[in-house]
DNA sequence: TTTTTGTTTTATAAATTTGTAAGGGTTTTC
DNA sequence: GAAAACCCTTACAAATTTATAAAACAAAAA
């Protein structure tokens, strides 16, 4: 939709003009949509946060609903795009070892991007065309991912057979819930979920508690292998 | 919902008056408020499905704030009730299965009220005075009986030493998300996360995955023993 | 009956919300 | 250089939002 080649003010200090509006405004939007819901912003609160004047949403986008699909869009296909790159990095010949260092991915993964939870978590919670839409079009494809690997572990029996809404409700949860939801965190314990301690800490328990009970034969832990 | 004893037009089909207009209020505040949040739903709304009119929220609640601060209250309270009383009932000899039922109790819990688990996820995500004023009053008194049974594991050795912030909420999340994202559920998989098979399936998820990971010799299934 | 009290509605004010219209400026193109 | 295309702003309309004021209405008290 924008053009991405050139800048018109190659200097760029004077009130930035230029293609980059669009882009502050999906950026003011992500923050706001992912916190407070669709409902829950104004355009004028992302207009103000963007630094630009409440038509020129318009403007760029048909209308609200446009501007929070492309917020959607944007922040998904980034995600599913750098998700799927680490994934393939990873050492592939034990399956089950597979899985841990692929929730250490999502679980790291989450940490640096709690609008993600967020964004589900806002929607997730009552039928509409907007969640229609998010699952179809994104949430669907990302965890049909993690079905292939299930499916693969309950026909080689090595994962413990928990029906699979459950187990990926159960597993998403416990891996994004203490990022999406750090100011809840900071305000019970006083603890800051992003700092890298935190993350590792919480990465950890998830491998420790979600991962490894649903193998049938829990593999040993990292910081296990490196105390000894 | 209206009160029993007498109506006002004897015949009992005139809009019916009397101090139950505030209980619908707040019953319909709280359907609202748990799936869009306090800044999605306007007092009108509100009011149009409690089926009165807008001031009259404002006779008896002195503003929206105090209205949502109103209904937290009535449901917490009420849910923290019942769930101290289903407690009480458990068999309090073996600490480690006394845990685990206390786990059933609590996901049979967010099962009945998933508007509980919705208020957390609105309000969690963002520091407010809001936030605040939940986390005192009511999420922290509440999370504290768990931080007990927690503490005592610890020290006697039957839990294993994962962090507490990380450790409740990866408990707490698995259990109620799946029961408060039920439309999301729905879409995904076209499973009614409500109905009594996937509560029981839920409820096994849970404590074969969260809770028995988390004991450092975890005890027999019950449904193992049945099978058996 | 009359008064009082408590509950609810109509009317309305001030601010905010989404979206459109029309017009400046800047580049780009011819 | 003029025309066209593009980005952005001011001005504004229609609907909605929170909250208040005043009046209607019903039940209880006097």
């Amino acid at each position: 939709m924008n053009t991405p080649e050139m800048s018109p003010g190659e200097s760029g200090f004077s009130i930035e003009r230029g293609p980059d509006a669009r882009e502050r405004i999906l950026a003011a939007a992500e923050s706001l949509f992912a916190v407070r819901g669709f409902e829950g912003v104004s355009t004028t609160q992302i207009a103000k946060v963007a630094g630009i004047t409440q038509p020129l949403i318009h403007y760029h986008f048909k209308n609200k609903e446009a501007l929070w699909k492309a917020t959607i869009s944007r922040l998904f296909s980034k995600l599913s795009q750098e998700f799927s790159a680490e994934v393939k990095m990873l050492n592939h010949k034990d399956d089950r070892r597979y899985l841990v260092e692929m929730m250490r991915c999502y679980v790291s993964f989450v940490a640096r991007y709690p609008q993600y939870g967020q964004f589900i978590m806002r929607e997730g919670v009552q039928e509409s065309p907007r969640l229609q839409w998010m699952v179809e079009e994104w949430l669907k494809p990302m965890l049909d991912q993690f079905h292939d690997i299930y499916e693969k572990g309950i026909s080689e029996g090595w994962m413990k057979d928990i029906p699979f809404p459950q187990l990926i409700i159960l597993i998403t949860a416990s891996a994004s819930q203490f990022f999406s939801m750090a100011p809840l965190v900071k305000e019970l314990y006083g603890v800051d979920a992003s700092c890298p301690e935190q993350v590792l800490a919480h990465s950890d328990a998830v491998v420790e508690v979600a991962v490894n009970s649903i193998l049938r034969e829990p593999i040993a832990r990292q910081s296990e292998a490196a105390a000894v």
